[in-house]
DNA sequence: ATTAATTTTTAGTCTAGACTAAAAATTAAT
DNA sequence: ATTAATTTTTAGTCTAGACTAAAAATTAAT
């Protein structure tokens, strides 16, 4: 079944949310994401409902199903698969590919993507460090650790960041933070759980 | 201004009707192209007139302004780019591209169209041969004859056609013609102007 | 020069996807 | 356990861009 863009981006936006919790999403947080008044969000979800891409209680929130889950999969590696273009074929700087991705994302051809995917080499990661989901839908598990978990004076490798925001994004390339960067822990402060590191030489 | 798919795909095709003619462009021959109802059109041509970007007199037909135009170039640079693009370094055949081109040329940014014509090397003509405007909209003039120009006896190069539909360009492929192939005019035929070729051997 | 045929426009409708204001449900606070 | 605050939904509206049916202009045919 054919998805228009305002239905493929209330999808990505509810996967987003479903990724980090196995609780329902709530209509509030999905228009905050959408930039919709909650109201019309109530609409799509509703809509959602009927075409089979989401679960929806009224009042209790929302989840995807598996079909919707995987049309929001096929969005992300478009996505995903753009930003790699734009950054390695075309000289973008990562801090610049996202809004053009969100047009390119929506582009509709099966073959266009996996040519592209081949074209690029079979990327497993994109420019931010995400991870690149398969035609199948299948999300290559990297294993790597947040900042968090990275344990006083060791050293680690920066795989990717988790918020691709571009001014965060130009502050860490202004602090000549790229991917592949050695970051040692020099402390961990308890308080606000924040730390200090250094930036090994390469 | 801002200008919409809708929109954009009107002027492209009042672009392309203008194209051959000094007449004002008529409401069914845009209704005929755009598949839309002659209501619609005029519709539309309202509103396209109000924005400034065709001149538009009741029943009297309508064309493209100055800025009109140069929109619809911006678009037809774009479309034959990605065409470029899809064949050169995707793989595509040059019968697959249309309907994708057709998408990616709403892609709004120009930095990315501009970076994408120096990865291609700023290429002149799109895989059907047909000239690439410039960022300035200026169309490179390629002198081309029209096949019903050559001569008898003549033979000369295939360096575009005038029709892209998918159909025609496989009866081209399967009769092993592609650009760049040399042709030998037999015979024109004075009655139905048809003429003769013989494909000659490279 | 009228009449007939054709083309174009107007008037009124419909749908997707947004909105506001008010009503209903849920959750939090006493 | 009620009441208050918050969240969500419903009801009704709006706009872009399509549509149909009928009216108005234009063009073609006698």
């Amino acid at each position: 079944m054919a998805t228009s863009l305002a239905e493929e981006n209330y999808l990505k936006i509810i996967y987003r949310l479903c990724e980090g919790t196995k609780e329902d999403i709530s209509t509030n947080s999905i228009a905050e994401l959408t930039n919709n008044k909650a109201a019309s969000v109530t609409d799509m979800l509703q809509k959602l409902a009927e075409k089979g891409w989401v679960t929806y209680q009224k009042y209790q929130g929302v989840r995807l199903t598996k079909i919707g889950e995987s049309i929001a999969l096929s969005i992300i590696r478009k996505h995903r698969l753009w930003e790699v273009f734009l950054v390695e074929k075309l000289g973008y700087n990562w801090d610049e590919v996202h809004e053009i991705a969100e047009q390119l994302e929506h582009i509709e051809s099966e073959t266009l993507i996996n040519k592209l995917d081949s074209f690029l080499d079979f990327p497993k990661i994109d420019p931010h460090g995400d991870p690149i989901p398969s035609q199948e839908g299948e999300i290559p598990e990297l294993g790597y650790l947040h900042l968090s978990e990275v344990k006083l004076n060791e050293t680690c490798t920066l795989m990717g960041v988790a918020k691709d925001s571009a001014v965060f994004l130009q502050l860490l390339t202004k602090l000549n933070l790229s991917l592949g960067a050695r970051l040692e822990v020099l402390e961990i402060n308890t308080f606000d759980r924040s730390v200090s590191l250094k930036i090994a030489e390469e």
